[in-house]
DNA sequence: GTACGTTTGCAACGTTGTTGCATTTGAAAT
DNA sequence: ATTTCAAATGCAACAACGTTGCAAACGTAC
């Protein structure tokens, strides 16, 4: 699938900066920030027009977005193939990577009485397998 | 438990600031933001002095810090008593509130291989039971 | 009450994110 | 290909959040 199509398929305009996220996005082996994405970007963008694409892709569902603490943010694609379940999230504390673990499906927690939900959030921290088999090595 | 006796307890000095935030979010009924203690705070205190606070009161485990996307940032009191698991948090998108979940414990997800954690954060998003009640109302 | 280490207030700064407005661009119609 | 017009962009200005260094004030132990 190319960027423009999908684009297309969601029927909003083709423009540099939204085709070169989501072409960033889709071949990143974790979820980005703004200025990891920028760096891969051919083009420069200011910095409005980068969180306003930002905004739109996350509202087609394109892309979405991972927070972590309060002032890491990062982007992953949301592909309806791979991300089809409500799925937790991993960030190495080590590493600082993020990545979507798209096979831990999220449980639904149950709530007290009265209360309803639409969305849960799930964020694990830890180690991953990258920066543990490094220590190995050390 | 006064806040001066957690505070001796914790062998951390007793300053106006700590005492005030530990009472304010002692006695609140959700989980406040900086703006919310600071506004049923009797003395004034410079942002600086707020967020270290913040820092060793967290560090010292006598509140906890909740993060709801990136910019919303609410604290509430780590009482062991009543926090004894690792439990899920509410945001209610209609009223802003937060609420801790101590009845609702977070699961240990079951990870790729060679992945391990420390930590997972729960964060349900929905309607809390006042907000509906209300609804009915109208 | 003194002494000393800790905490505070202030100023300055960095980062993230938003808004209004003029200009440019994309895509559809001609 | 040219015209057309809404949508997207760049720029400037701004707000909120958070951090750092340093001098002054404070809390506690002697
Ligand atoms: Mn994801
Ligand atoms: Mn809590
Ligand atoms: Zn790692
Ligand atoms: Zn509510």
């Amino acid at each position: 699938m190319k960027a423009v199509e999908i684009l297309n398929n969601h029927k909003i305009k083709r423009t540099s900066c939204r085709e070169g996220i989501i072409e960033v996005v889709m071949t990143a082996k974790h979820a980005l920030s703004e200025n990891e994405i920028r760096e891969r970007l051919s083009g420069n963008y200011d910095r409005t027009t980068f969180y306003r694409s930002f905004k739109t892709l996350e509202e087609c569902k394109i892309i979405h977005k991972i927070v972590i603490d309060n002032q890491l943010v990062k982007y992953a694609l949301d592909n309806t193939v791979t991300h089809k379940n409500e799925h937790a999230h991993f960030f190495c504390t080590k590493c600082n990577t993020v990545q979507c673990l798209d096979n831990v499906t999220v449980q639904k927690y149950k709530l007290p009485d009265g209360y309803s939900d639409f969305e849960t959030d799930v964020l694990i921290k830890g180690i991953c397998v990258n920066c543990k088999n490094q220590n190995k090595i050390d």
